[in-house]
DNA sequence: TATCTATATGTTATCGTTAATTTGTGCAAA
DNA sequence: TTTGCACAAATTAACGATAACATATAGATA
């Protein structure tokens, strides 16, 4: 009774056509008359033909599967694209595989090795912590990839990320347009692309319009981002010696927002608070988040399209995009009050 | 220059022994002198050897890999078991895939149909709308398989989930214990088995403490689930016509305070509110959500141990094991006010 | 009629690995 | 010396699909 899984073969004997013939029928080769594709596509539903990915990308080298590896599941940013990359790839009828490094930068090197190992077509990584190790891995076993979201050093690479420079800016801008001088800024993993390049056009923003930098009191995100670490917000926010913050991501701002309410600091009224990422969808806050907006449906489309076409073309010269960003004010800002 | 991938045969050639020899030495199968397998292994490790999963489970009808198909990345609950059941599997050297219906239930097939076709040794599924035939598609196909978080009637099958029933009647027995006779329930996925049970827990504590069930008015929660339905959060809960709500999960929670907050709606002094999931994490709020304690950690190594003794032993009878949960009180309930 | 060509199919070899089987070697027991 | 056996390795044959090549047939052309 422990029939196994039906194969091409069981299928050809079944309607009297060679392995091949079947083989070709299902995936509407060239040269069959319409009869036979037609009587052997019907029994391969009738049996419940499912092919074997294995067998099939072994013989041909291409597996119509794509990895994601991204750091933590948790950060409502990743999972959005990842969604938004996966019915991308499904459009293109890829299958899109997600490997995820929970937070252990170790794990990268194992996920790449396991997405090598399981011949996926193509890799979409966000590297995390700045190491460039991982992508020398990929690069040696001719892999092609695609880096989101972070920009490395000394890797010529194709990279779709946000103009996080500019978004810093004109955070910068727009709250020194509105009167404010002394500032908190709340920030992400160090040493990551993004967070340098946001605090670095935060800081340029402040050059511009004559503002010392020692007006900023930078704070490590990671003290933030850390769920337990919620407890010592009250330790970070406190003096406020700012009116004005700064948050490297929306998800580190809402619990900041929170505990200062319920110290009776209203926003935007007392403090203005602005941030990155613009996750509407799931803003639990009132009135939502002025934040910095990324186009996450470009992000997510223009990547799948660059993966694609390296895979295609591996000897195509790497390509960087960089996605232009805007403010998107929801009423979190206002100009500071006024010294008592 | 293109070097395709390092091959058994390749290490075979480089230190003189036949493949067939590499590969027992990789595996650590037996009948190998020590040092063959070391100098083998050092061959391979020196040539960056990655073993082709492709060709491996083709061959040996094992993959070690497990797929786990789920409804919503965005829903922490399930981000949190997906991360502990990878870290379980890990540990027992299995990779785990995750697919994800983005909310489109129709996936779920096209899903399934993938992992059967990639060959993984078994699937983790977290069953969404209550529909059956899906799970028969996974038997028909022999793939073993587990099921997560929620019961399908008629359905017998491995099952792990929380003990839903329980979880509802202690909400209930909390809040009518300190006084409270009128409630609001904000209701999940209506087919849902953990829906149906939490509401049937919840509404037979109020038949144990006299409550008419007139006094619970019921809320469909896709209409807060849904992110642009924020909006509508306000038609939802009011008139007040109740001094207790119960929450289908803490994500559907979370904004329904903040949006009662803002009407100076005080919790817990003027509403208790109670949900399930105890997302204590990520849970943005002040006062920490009362909520109902599901162990993640228990639910996601029991599930991956059932799972792997179902792939060792098909002929295992079913299984269904239902986890005890318990009240985590965080201080969002309190007894009502009085009647002014 | 003989030859050519386009079309529709069958045959065979192969992808990289592992299971099953076979071969070879050295040493102990008869 | 012969036999037997344990061990170490090589050889061969799959797994299921597909690419490359070979074959067969029908109709068109000379």
């Amino acid at each position: 009774m422990s029939s196994p899984r039906v194969t091409l073969k069981d299928i050809a004997l079944a309607c009297g056509y060679s392995a091949n013939t079947v083989s070709r029928a299902l995936r509407n080769d060239a040269m069959l008359s319409e009869a036979t594709r037609g009587l052997i596509r019907e029994t391969a539903k009738k049996m419940g033909y499912i092919p074997n990915t294995m067998a099939s990308s072994l013989r041909s080298g291409r597996s119509r599967m794509i990895a994601v590896i991204v750091n933590d599941l948790h950060n409502q940013h990743y999972c959005d694209l990842i969604n938004r990359m996966d019915a991308a790839l499904r459009r293109e009828n890829y299958t899109l595989m997600i490997f995820c490094m929970q937070l252990d930068d170790s794990l990268a090197e194992k996920l790449i090795h396991s997405a090598i190992s399981l011949s996926v077509d193509g890799i979409l990584y966000f590297p995390c912590f700045g190491q460039q190790h991982y992508v020398e891995y990929m690069i040696d076993n001719r892999m092609p990839f695609l880096l989101l979201d972070r920009r490395l050093d000394n890797v010529e690479a194709d990279l779709v990320r946000n103009d996080d420079e500019q978004g810093g800016y004109l955070a910068g801008r727009h709250l020194a347009a509105l009167g404010h001088r002394r500032f908190l800024f709340l920030s992400g993993v160090e040493k990551s692309s993004s967070q340098v390049d946001r605090l670095g056009g935060f800081l340029r923003a402040l050059d511009d319009c004559g503002i010392p930098r020692e007006n900023v009191r930078i704070v490590p995100g990671a003290a933030v981002e850390d769920a337990v670490a919620h407890e010592r917000i009250g330790e970070l926010v406190f003096p406020m010696d700012y009116s004005a913050i700064v948050s490297f991501r929306d998800e580190v701002a809402y619990p900041v927002m929170q505990v200062l309410r319920e110290c009776g600091v209203s926003i935007p009224e007392d403090v203005s608070i602005i941030s990155f990422d613009n996750l509407r969808g799931t803003d639990p806050t009132r009135p939502f988040l002025t934040s910095i907006y990324t186009d996450g449906q470009n992000i997510a489309e223009l990547g799948v399209r660059m993966l694609l076409e390296r895979i295609a073309d591996p000897e195509l010269p790497p390509r960087n995009m960089i996605l232009p960003v805007r403010i998107f004010d929801q009423g979190t800002t206002a100009p500071p009050k006024p010294a008592p």
